[in-house]
RNA sequence: GCACCCGUAGCUCAGCUGGAUAGAGCGUUGCCCUCCGAAGGCAAAGGUCACACGUUCGAAUCGUGUCGGGUGCGCCA
C-alpha cells in the first residue's frame, strides 16, 4: 500500500458538487433555517434505468427550503445540468434527482485505477485516527481450535480494512494469564512433567486439561529441571511450571496465527496488570471509587439456572447501571482475588491512557452478555471520551459435504485451527470466514471450499484474478502487449495511455462503474466495521468480469483481444487491468492471495 | 423472569446505516455449448421482508408490542 494522499473518489466528488449547489441555493433563495447537508447522499440507484447516480437532496432539504421536494429538485437539476461530469438530469418519483454521467467519467475513473494501482481505494475517512482492535485473545491453555478461527480472521481483516481507510491501527492480543485456569494449566503440565520423568500418571483427573498437547511441556520441564521440581511443594513449583506452560502455549498460538497470516502488534498480559508494586487493577478500582462508581453492596441472586454455592454476601461492586448496564458488577471474588472483569477494566483503561479513543473488541458469541458491562466500564474509565465497539462473531459449523464434522466429546479432542488450515489452506479459511456477516452463524464445508467450481466463492474470485492474467499472457504471446515487469506497475502505466474512449459497450461501461464503486464501498465498510462487504463486492466484481468474458464466446467483437484492432485491444486490456488491480487490492485487504494462475 | 443477537424466495444468505418495481448463489424448469478463451453459458418461475401498530414525503432498515430461534444471566474467562 503506497502512502500517498488518496484522491477523492467519484462518488465523494459528485457529492461535494451536490453539496455546493445546495449551499448556493440556500444563499440565493435565502433559506430561513440555514442548511443541514449531512443527510444528503449520492448513491447508485438500484435500477439502472434511473441513471448512474441519484441524490435525495431535494427531499431531505425541502423543509429548510420551504419548498415542495419536486420544485426544489428542479432547481437543483438546473444547476447540475451545467456540471462538466453530467450528461443528463431528471427528476423522478417523490423528488429524486437522477444523474446520468458522461461516458468519459467512467473511462476517467478507470484511468484513476490504473494510475493509483494498489493505492486505489484508499481513503482519508480514518484521518489517521488511532484505533485499538483487540481480537483472538484465546486463553493460553491450549492450541487454538476452529471456534477461534472466525474471530481471528475477522479481527485481522477489520484491521487491514481500517488501515486501508486511513486509520492508525494497533492489533492487540490480551493474554488471560492470571485467572484460575492458568493454575489448572500448571497442574496439568506438572502431571505431564512427572510422566516425562517416567512416572505412571494413569488417567488425567477430572478438572485438569487432558490433551496430549501438554506432553511437550512436561518434556521441556524435565529437560530443563531434571527431577528438581518433583520434591518441591506446589506453591514453589506452580509459578515455574505455569510460566513455562504459558510461554509454550503462546508460542504455539502465535504459530497457529502465523499459518493464517495473522500477526499482532501488541501482546498484553493480564498478569502484568496486577504485579506487586504496580497493581493497575487496584489503581483502577481506586480511581473509580473516587468518582463514586464503586460501592460495597449486595446483589440479588441470579435468575435462570440456580447457582449451587450461592452465598448472599456484601461485595465490591462497579456501578455499571449508571452507564447503561442492567446490573452492577462484582470486582472481587470471595477469595479476595480480582474478577476477570476487574482486570479487564484496567486493561481498557490502559488502552485509553495509551491514547486510544476508538476501541474495538472482537468476541465470540458466548460473550454477548459481557458487552454492556464492558462498554459501561469504558465510559466510566474514560469520562465518556472513548468509544468501545464490540463485534460479536457467531458460531462456525464445521461440515464435510454437508455433514457435520464429528467432534468427539471425549475430553481433550477437538478440531484445531491448524488441522483446518492444513487441510484447505489459509485462503479458503479466510475468505469463507468473511463471506458472511459477523453476527450470522456460518457453515464451513471442508469439501466445498476447495472445489474449483463457480459455486465456490473463494475460487470464483481468485479465478477472476487469474483469468485476467491469463488474458495478459495471451496478449503477450500474440504480440499485442509488451512484456513489462508486473512489480513496478509498468504494465499499468502502459495501459493507462490506451484510448479508453473505445470502451463503449454497455457491459464494458457497467464493469467500469463497478470499479468506480470500490472506494465508496471501502469507506462504508470501514466506518461500519464490516469487512464482509469487501468479500461480497469482490464476488460481484468477479462475477461481472466472468460474464463479460463469456459474452466473448457468443459475440466475438466483445473479446478482449481483437486481431486487427490494436487500439481497442489495448483499451480492453486496460479494463482487464483495472479489474485485476481492484481484485488484488480487495483480496489483499482480506488477507487472501491473488494468484496469477489456478492450479 | 431479564438482557443481547437473529427472523428476507424451497435452501444458504446479501441488501451500501431511511430511498424508487426487495437481490445473488444453490435447487427446480426450459434452451444453448461441450473444436475458437478448460474448470460451462443464457433465461424463466419463485416474496404478506415472522406478525401488529407507530414515526414521515418514503420503512426489510428506526420505535413499541407479540410470536418463533440462538446466546448469556454473582465470586468462569
Amino acid at each position: 500500500m503506497a502512502d500517498k494522499p488518496a484522491s477523492p473518489h467519484l462518488f465523494a466528488d459528485v457529492l461535494a458538487r451536490v453539496h455546493a449547489i445546495c449551499a448556493a441555493l440556500a444563499t440565493e433563495d435565502n433559506w430561513p433555517g440555514g442548511i443541514e447537508l449531512s443527510r444528503v447522499v449520492v448513491e447508485p440507484p438500484r435500477e439502472a434505468s434511473h441513471g448512474d447516480m441519484a441524490t435525495n437532496a431535494a427531499m431531505v432539504l425541502a423543509k429548510e427550503a420551504k419548498a415542495k421536494p419536486r420544485d426544489l429538485a428542479e432547481k437543483i437539476s438546473a444547476k447540475l445540468r451545467a456540471d462538466e461530469l453530467v450528461a443528463s438530469v431528471e427528476v423522478a418519483g417523490p423528488g429524486f434527482v437522477n444523474l446520468t454521467l458522461k461516458p468519459t467519467v467512467w473511462t476517467d475513473a478507470l484511468r484513476v485505477v490504473l494510475r493509483e494501482g494498489a493505492a486505489y481505494g484508499q481513503t482519508a475517512v480514518g484521518g489517521n485516527e488511532k484505533v485499538n482492535v483487540e481480537y483472538v485473545s484465546a486463553n493460553p491453555t491450549g492450541p487454538m481450535h476452529v471456534g477461534h478461527c472466525r474471530g481471528a480472521v475477522f479481527g485481522d481483516a477489520l484491521c487491514s480494512l481500517l488501515q486501508f481507510a486511513g486509520f492508525d491501527v494497533i492489533r492487540e492480543y490480551y493474554i488471560n494469564d492470571a485467572g484460575a485456569q492458568v493454575d489448572v494449566l500448571a497442574r496439568s503440565a506438572y502431571l505431564r512433567y512427572r510422566e516425562a520423568l517416567g512416572e505412571d500418571i494413569g488417567a488425567i483427573p477430572e478438572g485438569l486439561y487432558p490433551g496430549d498437547y501438554l506432553k511437550p511441556v512436561g518434556q521441556a520441564l524435565a529437560k530443563e529441571y531434571g527431577d528438581k521440581l518433583r520434591s518441591m511443594r506446589e506453591a514453589a513449583w506452580l509459578p515455574i511450571v505455569r510460566d513455562k506452560a504459558i510461554a509454550m502455549m503462546m508460542a504455539e498460538i502465535k504459530d497457529d496465527l502465523a499459518a493464517l497470516n495473522i500477526k499482532h502488534d501488541v501482546f498484553f498480559s493480564e498478569r502484568s496488570l496486577i504485579e506487586t508494586g504496580n497493581n493497575k487493577v487496584a489503581e483502577t478500582i481506586d480511581f473509580l471509587r473516587d468518582k463514586g462508581d464503586i460501592y460495597d453492596g449486595r446483589l440479588p441472586p441470579p435468575k435462570g439456572k440456580p447457582v449451587e454455592d450461592y452465598e448472599d454476601r456484601e461485595q465490591t461492586l462497579f456501578r455499571a447501571t449508571a452507564y447503561g448496564d442492567d446490573v452492577d458488577r462484582p470486582l472481587i471474588k470471595s477469595d479476595g482475588s480480582y474478577t476477570y472483569f476487574a482486570s479487564d477494566i484496567a486493561n481498557h483503561r490502559n488502552k485509553f491512557e495509551r491514547g486510544f479513543n476508538n476501541l474495538i473488541d472482537v468476541f465470540g458469541a458466548d460473550h454477548g452478555g459481557y458487552v454492556k458491562r464492558m462498554q459501561a466500564a469504558v465510559k466510566a474509565v474514560s469520562a465518556g471520551k472513548a468509544e468501545l465497539d464490540v463485534k460479536i462473531v457467531q458460531l462456525v459449523r464445521l461440515l464435510r459435504n454437508g455433514e457435520p464434522v464429528k467432534m468427539s466429546k471425549r475430553a481433550g479432542e477437538f478440531v484445531t485451527l491448524r488441522e483446518v488450515v492444513d487441510e484447505v489452506g489459509s485462503d479458503a479459511v479466510r475468505f469463507m470466514m468473511l463471506f458472511r456477516k459477523n453476527d450470522a452463524v456460518l457453515d464451513f464445508d471442508l469439501a466445498k471450499v476447495i472445489e474449483q467450481t463457480k459455486d465456490n466463492a473463494v475460487f470464483y474470485v481468485q479465478y477472476g484474478h487469474a483469468r485476467g492474467h491469463s488474458v495478459f499472457r495471451n496478449a503477450r504471446q500474440q504480440g499485442v502487449l509488451p512484456d513489462l515487469p508486473d512489480e513496478d506497475g509498468a504494465r499499468r502505466k502502459y495501459l493507462a495511455d490506451a484510448a479508453l474512449e473505445r470502451l463503449s459497450d454497455p457491459s464494458e461501461l457497467s464493469l467500469l462503474k463497478q470499479l468506480a464503486l470500490y472506494p465508496r464501498m471501502i469507506e462504508a465498510a470501514a466506518v461500519a466495521h464490516e469487512p464482509h462487504r469487501i468479500a461480497f463486492y469482490l464476488y460481484d466484481l468477479a462475477s461481472e468480469f466472468h460474464a463479460l468474458w463469456n459474452k466473448g464466446g457468443d459475440l466475438p467483437y466483445l473479446r478482449f483481444i481483437i486481431n486487427n484492432d490494436a487500439e481497442i485491444t489495448r483499451a480492453r486490456l486496460a479494463m482487464v487491468q483495472g479489474v485485476v488491480s481492484v481484485l488484488a487490492s480487495g483480496l489483499a485487504v482480506l488477507g487472501v492471495q491473488a494468484p496469477t494462475e489456478m492450479r
